[in-house]
DNA sequence: ATCATATATGTCGTTGTGCGACACATTGAC
DNA sequence: GTCAATGTGTCGCACAACGACATATATGAT
């Protein structure tokens, strides 16, 4: 095994492999996508978007494929594609969240447990 | 509303918030703590831990407190309890990371959609 | 006695990441 | 003609994590 560990990834790089996943986008629309898919939450600013592009290029996470839609009226696009490794590195990440999650649920609500917050 | 969001958090926050929620504790049990929570997954460096801890106290997020333990064999240690601010603020991070699970779940699994894997 | 390990807190420099600001080009609506 | 939306990109700033280093006491083993 080369590495020991990817994670946790950022919720930006999160977001854009998640966006991903269904097929290969571009950049403009993973940006849209990734707002309306975090529920208004997340805006990402180009420097974001293209950054983590490239990043995530280098890492073999994602892969540049031929623009889908290269008809007449459209202008230059490039392409995504979620990799294999991607997308099994998100979800691991996914499984860290769940069991973070779990975890920590359990911390908060352990009835008649804790809350030392003075008497 | 002075702040418009807090979140993400870093898993690092996250993880210290919610070893202080039962109750006080101090720097290096929180190391440990951490670390058998995480699953043994997260082993924070000092460099970290003590950098995070200054953070959260300056955001009001963590409270210094009379250390629980001051008898005469032991040696220095500082206390801190988490602020009801920092409660709510892990609960917002805990809700999103549910959230962001669930969405993401959908989108992987959702069978007979997508996979737009080269056809 | 001495040595290693666990407990305990802290600083410093490097690196990666997110982000706002800026820049530029095309297309469609008014 | 002009404005918003689409589309890609760069640059510099700030902040967080991290490893390395520094310091000191307590405990258990040899």
């Amino acid at each position: 095994m080369p590495e020991t560990s990817n994670l946790p990834l950022t919720e930006t790089t999160t977001l854009i492999l998640l966006s991903l996943a269904p097929g290969p986008s571009h950049g403009y629309a993973i940006m849209k996508d990734v707002h309306t898919l975090s529920e208004e939450r997340v805006a990402l600013s180009t420097g974001t978007l293209y950054g983590a592009l490239n990043r995530l290029l280098e890492q073999g996470w994602i892969e540049r494929v031929d623009d889908p839609q290269p008809n007449s009226t459209r202008r230059e696009r490039k392409a995504y594609r979620l990799s294999a490794v991607g997308r099994s590195i998100l979800i691991e990440e996914l499984d860290r969240l769940e069991s973070l999650n779990t975890i920590a649920r359990q911390r908060l609500s352990p009835g008649g447990y804790g809350d030392t917050q003075q008497p």
